[in-house]
DNA sequence: CTTTCATTTCAACGATTCTTGAAATATAAA
DNA sequence: TTTATATTTCAAGAATCGTTGAAATGAAAG
């Protein structure tokens, strides 16, 4: 991952509503929930529900996947793990201080 | 850490020329590097180094003490470890695939 | 006390992000 | 085939971000 990826990836992190999205999808596990039970949950317009679940769907975030009428979206662990083991390994290369400091 | 809190740190990763910046301080060790040498490092305009030198001071993820003429910033390890920490145990949980996937 | 060096601050500008509400699209039900 | 439901897309506007170069500040040296 480059320093340019990731740093659109932390973008999408940004932002205290989409961070309330992962955790409520984080919480829903591999089921994940329908755009319109995400925008209740974080209390949004479903536009902007909307909005923000594109930004997480377009770095890779969250997946996405219809079901009849629904937008079912789902946590994509794969992709934040990675986003984190960049910030570990690769850019703070390992360093032992900041592994203790979050548990790693 | 709130939601915001950790939404205002996300975005101060949220941008390549700060990954370098903390990539080089991580790897400058505790004793740092000054604004100049920084800007140097990344390829940077003293004036926009230091614009986002203070975007990472602001937030705290980097320290920053005088040393005669110059500002000699370094990388905050608690803080950093901080974020990864909410991102990991309290956003996703404790998550086990989350943390597999990033080998914590 | 003037000059030099290191860095920040400022103003201006363009680019990006976020919100809102209305209109469009996709799917299913009556 | 009309209607209802679920969601996205769009346009407009406000707010924030990032870059640039010039001016200001802080600290040391001559």
């Amino acid at each position: 991952m480059t320093e340019e990826e990731a740093a659109v990836l932390f973008g999408a992190l940004s932002n205290a509503d989409r961070l309330g999205v992962i955790r409520i999808l984080v919480e829903a596990g591999p089921d994940g929930l329908s755009a319109g039970q995400v925008a209740k949950k974080i209390g949004a317009t479903p536009s902007r529900a909307s909005f923000h679940l594109s930004t997480l769907y377009e770095v890779g975030i969250v997946a996405k996947e219809r079901h009849s009428r629904s937008l079912i979206y789902s946590a994509n662990f794969g992709r934040l793990g990675g986003l984190i083991a960049f910030l570990l390994d690769d850019c703070c290369k390992g360093n032992a201080a900041l592994k203790a400091c979050c548990g790693c």
